[in-house]
DNA sequence: CGTTCTATTGACTCGATTCAAACTAAGTGG
DNA sequence: CCACTTAGTTTGAATCGAGTCAATAGAACG
């Protein structure tokens, strides 16, 4: 199945190769700069209370853990399956997408968003069981993995809240499942919009339905698990019927409404509230 | 998509309504006496000490838990999506599947197995974000919620087993997705198979490869999300090669390489070792 | 025995993949 | 500045896996 996509990824695998991942993404950078300079746990923590408020000595606990900002080019891997990492990946900005390699090809399990600790999985059992890859040009953060723990381990409120965090990823598999299982090939590129929307809105981004992401329909096909073909049809059809203008690297949600309907989107699955 | 199945489980919902959850079911009790009895968080123990083994005051404290023991009679509704049980619902014996109302189909999520917690998301965030019911009859023990996270709370370590315990249900999440992605309808029966058969045998059932599942192909349908007539075609072929034999409510398990082959299955994802 | 599940088979349809090719946009270097 | 390259998007045609509908054959159960 799509064995187009893999090919792409192929190139895009040799291209990770020439560009190193230390050298630094200029256009990602000052787009973090203008965000969230001086704040890097802003969004992290918006997300943590987002079931109840921490008090101030919880929030410094995670605002003072030290942290390593780096900048990826897009296409570049910044952790294997399979890896033991000292280090957790906090997405500073841009996207970063889980991904898995059966049987020679590369299949995309979730996707990231500012604020999510990518690997937090790792955080618990050591052991990465997926890659990591930056979907566009992403900003990450470094965090010591035993003085994130040591946190956790210092406050239950705090550790609370993390559970809650695998929790809500739980959620968010799941309806991943439900959308494969249930929804055509619109349906679920609708879906992922909307889901991307929420989440993005949720941490303070896109609040006027505009996303900025640096993907091509080959990305979007691998996010969907459709192929390029059939997605760049799927595109077509949305922008038809008005529901979304898609060009330049943005997305503007012309008809929300539209879009919610097509995908049978509803943000339950997402919520934390009590 | 998948209609038939839906129509199928209408017809199981009303036998739902004549069948009473109280009313015991004989043949599953019997079961439970001789495979169980006096020790039913023996298999839940197990799943924790998976990646290490607990101290006796962390066991006791598991093991002091008081429970009620049910009997649930086939395809019963054990808890509804939205519920805030006051009450966990450890599996016993017998499965017990997750699955969601989307606009007017059902949608199976997981599958769980004698020794899971079938709602531990709710553990965290008490309300219920899927429904559970039993998959052929089941034996279930109900666990008050409020204890259970006192014992959490008094013990740093069993804590931790507990958050492993999400952290593998994600995984197992995880290749379902991957599953849905990149399989076609036969590899993912032979994935299911193969999962089945592996999480059986860790807590010490069918360690001959024969599996006693009181499924209809229209169950095996709907934990697939394949249609029923394309589910038996698929049966019949794993049958014609020899990998399976299906039949009496029993599965044998004749082929494991092939099967395995079949469904490209790799347990890395469900081990917690370190 | 008839009724009701369950398993099986055949014919038809359709969504989605694949292959192939054209077209657009954006660089890049001579 | 234009030819050349490369990435990305778009279109068409052929094919195929899987779903749907419909009908039959067993099995199980009262």
């Amino acid at each position: 199945m799509c064995r187009n996509v893999e090919k792409t990824m192929e190139r895009l695998a040799q291209r990770d190769l020439e560009h190193s991942t230390d050298r630094p993404d200029q256009a990602a950078a000052f787009r973090f700069n203008m965000l969230e300079s001086g704040r890097p746990y802003s969004r992290l923590l918006r997300k943590l209370e987002r079931w109840r408020s921490l008090p101030i000595e919880d929030r410094n606990l995670i605002s003072n853990l030290p942290l390593t900002v780096k900048n990826i080019p897009a296409y570049a891997k910044i952790a294997y399956e399979g890896d033991e990492l000292s280090e957790c990946c906090l997405v500073l900005d841009g996207f970063v997408c889980e991904h898995k390699h059966v049987a020679a090809y590369d299949e995309t399990i979730a996707l990231h968003v500012p604020g999510d600790i990518a690997d937090l999985q790792a955080l618990y059992h050591r052991k990465l069981r997926y890659s990591l890859t930056a979907l566009g040009p992403a900003i990450i953060a470094r965090i010591p993995r035993t003085l994130l723990l040591d946190a956790l381990n210092a406050s239950p409120r705090l550790r609370h809240a993390f559970e809650l965090q695998i929790v809500v990823e739980g959620a968010i598999l799941r309806e991943r499942i439900v959308s494969l299982h249930r929804r055509d090939a619109t349906s679920r590129v609708a879906q992922l919009l909307c889901d991307l929307t929420y989440r993005l809105q949720s941490v303070g981004i896109a609040a006027d339905y505009t996303l900025n992401i640096p993907w091509t329909q080959a990305d979007l096909a691998r996010l969907t698990g459709i192929s390029i073909v059939h997605t760049n049809r799927v595109v077509q059809r949305l922008r038809r019927i008005g529901a979304i203008e898609w060009a330049n690297k943005r997305v503007e949600i012309r008809d929300w409404n539209a879009l919610t309907q097509i995908a049978e989107f509803s943000p339950a699955y997402l919520e934390t509230t009590p």
